[in-house]
DNA sequence: CAATCAATCTTGACAGTGTCAAAATATTAC
DNA sequence: GTAATATTTTGACACTGTCAAGATTGATTG
């Protein structure tokens, strides 16, 4: 009973990616709660232990849809950078953030998961997304030390900490917008600037 | 068949605070995921539906316990004003950052739950938990209005926009050090230092 | 004191979850 | 074609939140 067509019998063809791409579809519909292994596997058209064969575990899968997250972000930094030549780096500076912001709300669901406890507390990150992570805290921190070197930003004793409590505040205004505490949009844009006011060198002060 | 004694038979007597205190200790032993309903009745030594009487959903019992969290955070910042008389207030802020910090990290499992998606997302707040979380940030608005009159910590345009990214900036440390991205906490309290330095009203600046 | 009522607690039940073990099926290698 | 391997399925288990109906108690009447 074989079809020629390359369609679902028994063998799925590219389960994996299926389950990825369903799975953050469904993640990015209704958070991770409203991702079950069972529903996956239903929406997929596979029985419900299928998923199994590919992900180790739910937490597995969790982490894959995360390292998805830290690629498109890593991608942003990059992307940013290539602009210094046309534009002024505090304009470029500023324009990161706003993305950033923009994106972490865009797929608000997805950066829950990548920060939130489901992987780093509940469950255990993998190896892979461990590396992918730490490794986009270090373009990040190597991008403010430029901005730094540069006199673009602001900078306390520490690099490292000035980074760190960056990112923190990012991640912060980040987390208020997605967990609703100010749902406003518009608030936030200001919230940004503000941000961003606090870490831009300024020219003069009283 | 009635003992003197006024242990439990089948009445427990205060139901609602012994399943309130247990629920908090369980959730600062492993978190909310560690906390089921049925868990929490075995461990009052009562039925699995008895905690339904006095918690309309597991979502109530949350918002109870994270309201005691906030009642902790808001006397904080009380007890912190009442030190002006005898302390710079310079000092008193630097104080209060890192004490709500230290707070954040010693119930950090409560602190998750406070502004987490399990209630703020998942579940629906509480009229009384939200009432309680406003009024919360409308106290530290006010602090930093009157901060910024005294002229101790640097005002953007709006003072509730600085209030906000202040806070976001606070917040974001916490989860930084909640979900475990940077453990140790010696670089946190130097990150906090950092963060304060940003705030605080600089002398000079060349 | 006895009888009623409301508060409180229990048992039974249902649908849902993650995931393991064993069996079934298809694909590939020889 | 047969054997080995990869993939999928069915069955099962322990766990979850919570609803409905019944049991037990303490308080409130007469």
């Amino acid at each position: 009973m074989k079809q020629t067509a390359s369609s679902h019998n028994y063998h799925h063809g590219d389960l994996y990616q299926s389950l990825l791409l369903t799975a953050t579809e469904m993640i990015a519909e209704g958070g991770t709660e409203s991702l079950s292994m069972r529903k996956l596997a239903d929406r997929v058209g596979v029985s419900r232990t299928a998923p199994y064969h590919h992900f180790k575990d739910k937490n597995a899968l969790l982490c894959a849809i995360a390292e998805q997250g830290f690629q498109r972000v890593e991608a942003l930094l990059q992307e940013v950078q290539t602009r210094e030549s046309s534009e002024p780096l505090a304009t470029i500076f500023t324009q990161y953030v706003h993305t950033y912001i923009e994106l972490a709300y865009k797929y608000r669901e997805q950066y829950d998961l990548m920060f939130g406890r489901d992987i780093w507390r509940n469950g255990t990150p993998t190896e892979s997304l461990l590396n992918r992570s730490k490794q986009h805290f270090k373009s990040w921190l190597n991008w403010i030390e430029y901005l730094c070197e540069q006199k673009v930003i602001q900078s306390g004793d520490s690099v490292l900490r000035t980074a760190q409590v960056y990112w923190a505040t990012l991640h912060g205004l980040c987390r208020l917008l997605n967990d609703g505490i100010y749902t406003e949009q518009s608030q936030l844009n200001e919230m940004a600037n503000t941000a961003v006011d606090m870490m831009l060198k300024r020219q003069k002060a009283d």
